[in-house]
DNA sequence: GCATTAAACAAACGTTTGTTTGGTTATTGA
DNA sequence: TCAATAACCAAACAAACGTTTGTTTAATGC
């Protein structure tokens, strides 16, 4: 295979970042692509040079989210054994994610698969990628009798995605904090805890 | 004060449902004044005699949203004095009503107040009056110590508004299923368990 | 140094958008 | 019964939309 050749000055990042912060806080339909090619220093046609459509530059920020969260995921949980450690420090490291480092995985969470109509196959399948973390790290926990892990995961996902917006950067929590304190609410009812319910 | 005089066939309820269903499935952006109008059997220019603008369309979903959800959570705790059962009602009573009731709900989750420019005071304050009701049901709970309120409403929040992106209604479990279980997620830790933080 | 071509510009395209305007229908209180 | 008007239709409007086209610039490999 050949490698595609790329000049110096290409400013195709500088284009994605700028749609990613766009995309994260208007929406997608809110953002037009002259929106994004004024914030990239651009004309509108020059786009179009980078990606085929508005959809496919939706769908590569969305992909790069995925790539993004899921290395910042494991990499904050590498080394980590215990299972509950390993849940406290995804966890932190997600608020983390979420309401600071960038606003592509914040695409994630605001960007619905129906949005972009012909490309919900992808970007749910991007989405389950994603998910597919918070999977492994729940999987490990030594649940109590009667947890669904599946619903106990969808319930963590919900209570995360949602801090980017009520997150306030000049409150008095720190988004690790944040993350340890979900954590801390769940964690020890989960695991130490019996419960006398046997329904399946 | 003179009241409004409307006719027998006045289609306004028709319109203002179908609006719901499609800002809570399309998002507001993603929805054309011509996909309300097809939805409600009228004309674009006719949704005008009814309000204003497409902005006051959404504001008037979102209020009604808002009245709707409050008179159903309130109906639904009144009579229970136990804190954890008000908890627990409330959280299926909303689960429900997320998932299957109505679509007005759903819209109050998925616009915005910086979608619709002009109106973001409204409809925070909206937003407002609705997690106050959340906020009541918190705080008769006999918090553990190192427990913050505020973050605890937030993420039941969280956890609870995510389901409608989730919740399949040919699934195992039913919406009142899903709440109770939320709730019991929660309920043990929270009120009985005592943990030594003493940070403020 | 020169041909190649990545990367952008400049300007327009046809379509869709929210909205307005003026006319029509039919329900209603008198 | 009949004027008043609530409720809608029919048609258009201007602006904004995503996208295309033809052209220009400048970095690159030979």
């Amino acid at each position: 295979m050949e490698k595609p050749k790329q000049r110096s000055n290409n400013r195709n990042e500088h284009l994605l970042n700028a749609a990613a912060e766009l995309f994260s806080t208007q929406g997608f339909r809110g953002t037009t692509m002259r929106d994004i090619a004024m914030a990239s220093g651009m004309l509108p046609g020059s786009i179009y040079y980078h990606y085929g459509s508005k959809d496919e530059l939706v769908v590569a920020v969305y992909e790069a989210g995925v790539a993004l969260i899921v290395g910042s995921l494991e990499s904050a949980t590498r080394g980590i054994d215990d299972p509950t450690e390993r849940l406290q420090a995804g966890l932190a490291n997600h608020v983390e994610a979420i309401t600071r480092n960038s606003h592509y995985m914040q695409v994630i969470n605001r960007v619905l698969p129906e949005d972009v109509p012909g490309h919900e196959a992808v970007l749910r399948a991007l989405r389950a990628k994603y998910e597919a973390c918070f999977r492994d790290l729940i999987e490990g926990l030594p649940l109590a009798n009667g947890v669904n892990p599946t619903l106990l995961r969808l319930m963590i996902l919900g209570a995360v995605n949602q801090t980017q917006f009520w997150f306030d950067p000049e409150g008095k929590m720190t988004p690790a904090e944040i993350g340890e304190a979900f954590a801390r609410f769940l964690i020890e009812p989960i695991t130490h805890h019996k419960r006398e319910t046997a329904d399946a």
